[in-house]
DNA sequence: GTCTATATTCGGATAGAC
DNA sequence: GTCTATCCGAATATAGAC
């Protein structure tokens, strides 16, 4: 019944878990991140079928810790940058740094920025992660002068293409994150530098990035 | 073995075949591009699962029609539409289609723009009305003055990702749609005027906008 | 062309012994 | 926690009568 984080028990559990979700990030690579079986799933960490649901309640739950895991590899990757300088430099640094970080996996991009699996949506705890993201690229594109919701929807746009494209295209390259200071300077030039907050006709929605 | 068009028994074939389609664009919508059942599909249409077989020799043959009937329709789309004037004027037109016509349909969006279906990959037949959308998209960057690559590559990313925004985002609406006069004069503020044909140091890979 | 019937395979999930 | 054994359902696809 302990729950410390240090309990021996709970650590190796911890490490399975985290081997288990490696594992189907690299099956998710080999087959399509829609056509992972669990079997091969368990056969390839050691386990028989079932003894995975000692892990995970269900393929649901499988996805949401891969959902989570990956917007964590995503902040951890952030964490070891620094965007503090320069506002403009900050964002072109940012915005290179993602479009790189999905060029590295075309899956775990597919599922944090694309979402198009059949019966999956990310539950609230699974969501948090994604949530934290989306403050820090905001707060990056407010510092830099975008701030007007019709910008943070072209800057959200052309971050999302471009991305899509580097993965579509020239996945593992740097074709698309090359041109991150060119598409930054591109938007700089067109945004709203209206220091008022009127924000236009549009509704707020959550635009997930 | 009369192989005309007008055929009364080709043509009872050619109708068949549209309405499975058409049910098949409905289905999608409803549970999901990849979670499309033959038998559920077959009792859409009033028939019996393996009577499907007389039409699609396969699930994948399935999807290759539906991904040559989506560019169909896309091609038709622009058909209706008139993109001699202005060159600007012209382009901003086409991207406002363009989204307008993603807008309608997110699955149909899925099906010709993200590819992400586990194992299926079009065939060179159902390639075809695809790549005939790329060179109309291409002559009109041109006659607009977007004509280096590098420039392409920053447009199809900005296409493609206000598209997406617009169709995750916004189904049905114009939030992105809206913005396409701003977003298309941004590219041509940057584009390379230059009137050689030096296009730097990226490959001249096949960008699928 | 459409049907019934069935083959085949594979998926996720559960029960219960150890 | 892991296993064996099994359930149950669903999927695509095929055989052969009508």
């Amino acid at each position: 019944m302990t729950m410390h984080a240090e309990d021996p028990r709970q650590r190796r559990r911890d490490a399975k878990i985290a081997e288990i979700l490696e594992v189907a990030w690299s099956l998710a690579l080999r087959d399509g991140l829609g056509a992972i079986s669990l079997r091969d799933l368990a056969a390839a960490v050691g386990l028989r079928q079932p003894s995975l649901y000692v892990y995970f309640d269900s393929k649901n739950a499988l996805y949401d810790a891969m959902f989570a895991d990956g917007y964590q590899q995503l902040l951890s990757y952030l964490d070891e940058r620094d965007y503090e300088g320069d506002p403009r430099d900050a964002l072109v640094d940012f915005v290179r740094d993602l479009l790189l970080f999905s060029s590295a996996s075309a899956v775990r991009h597919q599922m944090l920025f694309q979402r198009t699996l059949p019966g999956f949506e990310p539950s609230p705890e699974g969501y948090e992660p994604s949530l934290e993201f989306s403050r820090r690229a905001t707060a990056l594109c407010e510092r830099a002068g975008i701030k007007d919701s019709a910008d943070i929807d072209l800057f959200s746009a052309l971050m999302n293409g471009m991305a899509h494209q580097q993965v579509a295209n020239d996945p593992g390259g740097s074709r698309w994150a090359d041109q991150a200071e060119r598409a930054v300077d591109m938007l700089l030039a067109v945004a709203h530098k209206s220091t008022s907050k009127t924000s236009r006709t549009t509704t707020p929605t959550r635009a997930h990035l």
